[in-house]
DNA sequence: CACTTGAGTTAGAGGTTCTAACACAAGTTA
DNA sequence: TAACTTGTGTTAGAACCTCTAACTCAAGTG
């Protein structure tokens, strides 16, 4: 019989350490995340702690897994949430959360989407992670579509899903699904890494806008600039 | 009269400096670039190196620096070869040297757009590197376009604008610009931090497929899956 | 020739990760 | 009850790191 009051101690002895964690990676970036410092703050040596995770590697590597594990929740409660809403409301919707998610926590969506950390490589599980993330957003997606313009793509795009049971999707909603994605990203990126701080713009105006314009196509939004008028 | 000698050779050894941190930094990311190692690969001891640089922020500044530099004079040498094309070409050069930029150095891809440094803040005149890189894209879209939509974001992409002295660019295109920029980035810098690698999909067809959609708008895309259809 | 300046040195403080060897308490088994 | 195993902590120490202080030495200047 497995002593199962000492194993508790142990989870909440690992749970606190990362909690301590995510505290130093907030205050003072990823650098700041010491395996000392956390030792110091619980109480102990720092070398106790090396009976919780192999190093320093390991600990970050759980508060990768956990963060990916933490988004897939939200963005999956938002999906559900939002279950019989017409596409646009349910993609809003996805679009909020996300965003939520990354602004009140920069240095988790960091963790996830920033610069990667020297010697991580993304075990199988952290990949299967980003697909419920991933599907989630398919899944406010109308499922229909014809082609993306490029048989290549699409062949990747069917092995990709199909790669995890998700044959049925037509590639040119895995497509949009993707896209959306880059998109959102690509603002809210920025904003996270406070980018936009020095320009005086407000990142949310601009993610919206990029929300709407996923929704409407570019060409229809009010009044937009067309790239492909007269240059 | 300053000793011109000296002051050559005192640049001379910041530039080695600076190369071989860029080599640690291509090597094993930011954490691996150390003063000390730099110094021994050139052959002195570590607090040789205090004497031409503050300390390592001030080294890891001046790479920053650089990298705005040069991938200013990148996208402007672009620009500017591409002058009197169709604007739909000239988004597509702007485009094509952009990635090359990031995905042959993704490290200073990502010192730039990547997770911020610790305790880093970015001086003026890096901001100004930033506007270069804007103004050229903004160069390349042609100037008409009637509203965004939001008078706020109106307002603040004036005030961006009028900042740095482009007041005359209507806010519907400095919108159009920024929304460019994000949108390329999105797809850049998931590539740039490896997270297509395990989903098997090639990168580069996606970016184009993304600058396309640019040119085209989206609804006008071959094929495209429209959002706003019934969910 | 004396002085200033710049660039290098060593020594050392204080931090880090991580390993090795040891102490001790709790639970298990003979 | 006594011996053993297991888990958790300790200290000591190696090997790095940034950065400061104090010193040496060479080159150029008045």
């Amino acid at each position: 019989m497995v002593n199962v009051r000492r194993e508790r101690f142990r989870e909440e002895t690992k749970a606190e350490a990362k909690r301590i964690a995510l505290e130093q990676l907030a205050e003072q970036g990823i650098a700041g995340v010491s395996v000392n410092a956390i030792a110091k703050r619980m109480g102990v040596t720092g070398p106790a702690l090396y009976r919780y995770f192999r190093g320093r590697d390991d600990l970050l590597n759980d508060l990768v897994r956990d963060a990916w594990h933490d988004l897939a929740d939200a963005v999956e409660a938002s999906v559900a949430a939002t279950e019989g809403s017409p596409a646009p409301d349910r993609l809003r919707a996805f679009a909020e959360v996300f965003r939520s998610w990354g602004v009140t926590q920069p240095h988790r969506y960091l963790l996830l989407f920033g610069t990667p950390l020297p010697g991580y490589h993304a075990p199988q599980d952290t990949v299967l992670m980003a697909h419920r993330t991933m599907s989630a957003l398919l899944g406010v997606l109308p499922h229909e579509g014809a082609t993306t313009g490029s048989s290549t793509l699409d062949d990747q795009l069917v092995a990709w899903a199909g790669s995890r049971g998700e044959g049925d999707v037509p590639p040119a909603v895995l497509l949009t699904g993707l896209r959306a994605f880059t998109r959102l990203h690509g603002v809210l990126s920025l904003e996270v890494s406070g980018q936009f701080g020095p320009m005086g713009i407000d990142p949310a105006l601009l993610y919206r806008a990029e929300v709407e314009s996923l929704i409407l196509g570019d060409s229809e939004v009010r009044g937009s600039t067309r790239l492909s008028g007269p240059g």
